[in-house]
DNA sequence: TTAATTATTGACCGTTCGTTCTAAATATAT
DNA sequence: ATATATTTAGAACGAACGGTCAATAATTAA
């Protein structure tokens, strides 16, 4: 691992990129989404990041550098919903901004299907602990948000003291991850969000 | 992809065995449960088989088969209880069932924590496809029992005709994988405990 | 005792992996 | 022009992958 160059360096000599790479960068996000962290080989990255490997390295660094580029990109462009939800005044709109939230990136037929997060926090493969540990840190970092939101929302009384704030929070992201799970196995957007209904029916308080 | 010899060949002939096949086939489970098949190299199996390459080759075909084997094995030891959890009068006790066998499994210290299926339904490493539809073959199979019994149970009057009873299947099976990952990714048995709680409280009807 | 049969062992195959390196190409600064 | 700086292009590296194979060992049938 290593620290990666600058990616916009604003040089006047030597020769010009041809490439642009924000939108490498973009492609690279596409193919880590779609194939996972060891199924996206440097083979098929390059090519659809539209460069050669010499101009990979130079540019991002090597495979696990250019991993942390694109879950920042990844966190700032399709899942900031998540810390937004957390803005919401009551616990039920803590959980309807985050199910309505996935719905919309899962329905949108830009995005490839499933969660980045998910697919690197369940696979234990050899080689990739160190994806694992980076992406569970993460994970781990937006539960703690949510243990402490609804901890507060049990003090403004969003829901009632008989029910654990804790397990409460972790019983939201299990149902958002597997919301996620289900959309990145085939699940329609009907069908997502027919599942998003009856989370929200059966959530208690407000 | 090649057709398996038979296990247990009740030879008379030739150099007998040095390895019991069943225990073998169980070490293989555990190496797939925890690694997922991409990560499972046969210099892995192999070790933890307690065999060599070409012992294993011919006896449980190619990786493909044997993971296959492992399949049958891991459903007919470990998720029973969910075909089990169909039988329950009523569609909270369906869920109920569910809940707790998944509960035991994943508490089970014996057990490698997460699922098989789950991990294997969400990664789209190249050169997987062909795991990932047998994985998830067995996993809409599941999912159609539940969305049936989801049905005959509102017709019995288990929860009100104004949910959505194919939702609510669907939504099930999101919780229940929901807590696989959960614990998957770490979560402690109390905190496995507080979801379950939470979503059986939730649980609309009987 | 001999022949036939099956299992074990470890070397070996071609492919793909992530990564590095060198030579050529293309730009600017002097 | 010439020197310097940077990128491009693709060959090449060692390691690991799934899978095969020939030689050897161990057993039973004849």
């Amino acid at each position: 691992m290593t620290l990666h160059p600058e990616l916009e360096r604003a040089n006047s000599r030597g020769r010009p990129r041809q490439f642009d790479p924000d939108e490498a960068l973009t492609a690279a996000m596409r193919v880590f989404w779609e194939h996972g962290y060891a199924g996206a080989s440097i083979s098929i990255l390059v090519k659809a990041m539209g460069l050669n490997r010499g101009s990979l390295y130079a540019t991002f660094g090597d495979k696990e550098a250019l991993f942390h580029r694109v879950m920042e990109l990844y966190e700032r462009e399709k899942t900031a919903y998540m810390m937004d939800a957390l803005d919401q005044p009551t616990a039920r709109g803590v959980a309807e901004r985050l199910f309505r939230g996935t719905l919309a990136l899962q329905t949108n037929s830009d995005n490839p299907k499933g969660s980045m997060g998910i697919v690197h926090s369940v696979s234990h493969a050899p080689g990739d602990e160190a994806i694992r540990t980076f992406v569970m840190e993460r994970s781990n970092f937006w539960r703690e948000k949510l243990i402490d939101r609804m901890i507060e929302a049990q003090r403004q009384g969003d829901f009632p003291s008989t029910i654990d704030a804790k397990s409460l929070a972790l019983s939201l992201k299990a149902s958002s991850d597997g919301l996620l799970v289900a959309a990145g196995t085939g699940a329609s957007a009907a069908e997502l969000s027919g599942i998003v209904s009856i989370f929200l029916a059966t959530w208690p308080g407000k």
